[in-house]
DNA sequence: AACCCGGGGGA
DNA sequence: TCCCCAGGGTT
């Protein structure tokens, strides 16, 4: 289609059919428009707004969340994924607390220096918070336009992403950036989705080239997929009066900064009888012990699928063989995040043999 | 450029 | 099952 009605054609939409409300719509602290965005990343909106009220509610200002123990800030990230957006939240709260003295920078290229704020964040802040001509592009933005505009290219390239930065950045209504950026996302959202569109309710359709061809079901194209690594879990909970040991997961690995329990990992799937007597060897189990194993807890991730089962029992002491770990009661446990797999655990079996 | 990083919901 | 979601960082 041409690209000069573009804008008009959206806007009006915008104006006359959509009403998707949200809290940050309309927002201009640019502290609470950037945490809506982070907690957004990869993440439904329904699925991240409960953590948005509960970040604002425990931490109004970028300097509260500056200020604020790190473990607690977790502990309110707990379930939301992708745990390095935490880390580099605290971090952006802490520079911008002191080195910009509490006030959100203000310009694209000072915000896109920022931890975890990467070209889509900063343009919906730079746009959102201060009317800044810079162009959205994320899921919504690459879809609507490949189908409207019939781009075969695929999004996940490099010259596919520079490609459609400049459309989208020669489509955008320089005068009212905020505005166009959160109409093209809503009508991603709402209208041009990823399966069933709404093309009967499209403004676009007489000009959408993927409507009149046959390629809504093929566009927007990928060109990588991603190899998927099992990995088998064995946590061990040696219960001490009610006391388990704990420690934080450090390390390049998944779940950085969440806890665990005592743990043996192996690449293919092994026999209990196998890994307790490991676990054994390791002076974690008595021999006489016996040990209560749970089902299997699988959890699929973006690139791995981890099979979790967890092996409790009871032990009269606290062996060194544990001296990297803290021993917490059931309520400390409570306060410390963990990966949903075991939090799963905890809530299924542990709570129901008290 | 390729790869890594969670968890939930829809089809 | 597979795919997608208001992406970003590291190697």
């Amino acid at each position: 289609m041409n690209y000069r009605n573009f804008d008009r054609i959206l806007l009006h939409w915008n104006q006359t059919q959509n009403n998707r409300q949200m809290p940050w719509k309309g927002e201009k602290n640019p502290y609470k428009i950037w945490l809506s965005e982070v907690i957004l990343q990869q993440t439904r909106v329904e699925q991240g707004l409960r953590y948005y009220h509960n970040f604002i509610e425990n931490y109004p200002t970028v300097t509260d969340l500056a200020n604020a123990e790190e473990k607690k800030v977790f502990k309110l990230w707990e379930g939301l994924g992708y745990y390095s957006r935490c880390k580099n939240l605290i971090q952006t709260a802490k520079t911008v607390s002191t080195e910009f003295n509490g006030k959100f920078p203000d310009t694209y290229e000072v915000i896109l220096k920022l931890k975890g704020i990467g070209p889509y964040t900063a343009a919906a802040i730079a746009s959102f918070a201060f009317d800044l001509p810079h162009a959205v592009i994320d899921g919504n933005v690459f879809r609507v336009l490949s189908r409207i505009f019939g781009i075969r290219e695929p999004i996940d390239t490099t010259a596919g992403k520079k490609l459609f930065t400049a459309l989208a950045e020669k489509l955008l209504d320089k005068e009212q950036p905020g505005l166009y950026n959160q109409a093209i996302m809503d009508f991603g959202a709402t209208v041009c989705k990823p399966s069933n569109p709404l093309c009967n309710k499209c403004p676009f359709r007489n000009k959408c080239v993927a409507f009149q061809k046959g390629l809504i079901e093929t566009l927007p194209v990928k060109s990588k997929k991603i190899a998927v690594r099992t990995r088998y879990f064995y946590y061990f909970l040696p219960a001490y009066r009610n006391q388990l040991p704990v420690r934080e997961r450090l390390g390049r690995d998944i779940w950085q900064h969440l806890y665990e329990f005592p743990i043996i990992e192996t690449d293919a799937e092994t026999d209990t009888g196998k890994i307790i007597k490991k676990a054994v060897q390791n002076g974690w189990m008595d021999k006489a012990a016996t040990p209560c194993i749970s089902p299997v807890f699988s959890q699929k991730l973006s690139h791995q699928l981890i099979k979790a089962v967890f092996i409790s029992y009871k032990t009269k002491t606290r062996d060194t063989a544990f001296k990297n770990y803290q021993w917490v009661t059931p309520a400390v446990l409570q306060t410390l995040p963990f990966p949903k797999t075991i939090t799963q655990y905890l809530n299924r079996f542990l709570a129901s043999r008290e």
